[in-house]
DNA sequence: GTCTATAGCTTGATAGAC
DNA sequence: GTCTATCAAGCTATAGAC
């Protein structure tokens, strides 16, 4: 059968998910066999390095699409407000709605790989940088630019993990509606969606 | 030897070290056995039901120590703007300055049993409800309570999560500090440390 | 209460047929 | 490229001596 039963697109993904579900030593060959339906031996043709290649592919992989899809958006022509509100749609449809956890998030547990801990870093620290960038553009002063970049990258990821321990993204869609509001410095005032004041 | 190795209190404590650090699945019963000095067999006779009673053990008495030495204090008298302060500074202890990762985060990755997701999901919302506590007598409105103690909880995770993956551990410390001003109406305003503007 | 020894299963990884 | 079969090492858990 010299013919891929699932291409390198579509294993990635599925690897992806397991990683995420389950973090590094929680993803089992087994479990990885189950949702990609390739066994052991075809897996170690796929990845010779094992476990530890797959993880590194997939963190590449999502590291690739994250910032052709996320962070290069970010940096084109526009209204840094704007910029980030299409960027908060983009982080909704890539955490599913609040529903997905992080992958750095999951693969940062534990002892496992220099190489890995390597690449999360690198990974937030891509992400802070162009964060920095928009909110350095909207008009904020370098040092309340990093800030706000901080925090914004602080309210994502608790945000999920609170999704992930409580099923409840609600919170995951409110960190995204203010992240226009968080790293720029020009951006209009929220919705006033009631008439009650803030006081009991 | 009738005599116990360790106190059923530090052996609490190095269990709970064991699953904050590797979550449930890399919480293998020799990480144990080399963190308490007990071995195997020795772990079985104090916890009959294995790694899960092992688990729900810690996950039970974090949760009692966090309820009495944290939320408890959060309902005593006095102004609710130092209450919370006062929060933040057991929190910092509680997760050595943010070099701590949540056990409750840890525990939550991957299926594990029915009975710890629920307990994790309890602890939360135990905690939540503080929260809200303190920030209705502040003056909060009981929506605007609710929206500000979300968003306490998601800092507070995120900033860990932040601080697992690049050792940083500034942003949970700034996090804190923000505590008060974010879940009280009537605390004073930040510290201009700067003359600088927020302009750049 | 702790230990050694062991059972039985699962893990990550390999060899070799097709 | 995928498979079956297999390996040594790791895992959770138990039995029984002291």
């Amino acid at each position: 059968m010299p013919v891929r039963k699932i291409d390198e697109g579509q294993l990635l993904d599925r690897l992806t998910e397991v990683f995420r579900l389950y973090g590094y030593e929680g993803a089992s060959l087994s479990r990885i066999s189950e949702a990609t339906g390739l066994k052991r031996a075809s897996l170690y043709h796929r990845f010779p390095g094992g476990k530890k290649e797959m993880a590194e592919a997939v963190l590449q992989r999502a590291d690739t699409w994250f910032v052709s899809h996320i962070l290069v958006p970010l940096t084109e022509p526009g209204e840094p407000s704007d910029r980030v509100h299409e960027m908060a749609n983009r982080l909704s449809d890539f955490y599913g709605g609040g529903h997905h956890s992080c992958l750095l998030d999951s693969l940062s547990l534990g002892d496992e790989d220099v190489a890995i801990r390597q690449h999360i870093d690198r990974s937030f620290t891509a992400w802070l940088g162009a964060l920095v960038g928009v909110a350095r553009e909207s008009g904020l002063s370098p040092a309340t630019a990093k800030l706000r970049a901080e925090e914004a990258l602080v309210r994502i990821q608790g945000a999920l993990v609170m999704a992930r321990a409580t099923g409840e993204t609600q919170p995951f869609l409110r960190v995204l509606q203010n992240l226009p509001e968080l790293l720029t410095l020009d951006s209009e005032k929220p919705k006033p969606k009631t008439k009650r004041s803030n006081k009991s």
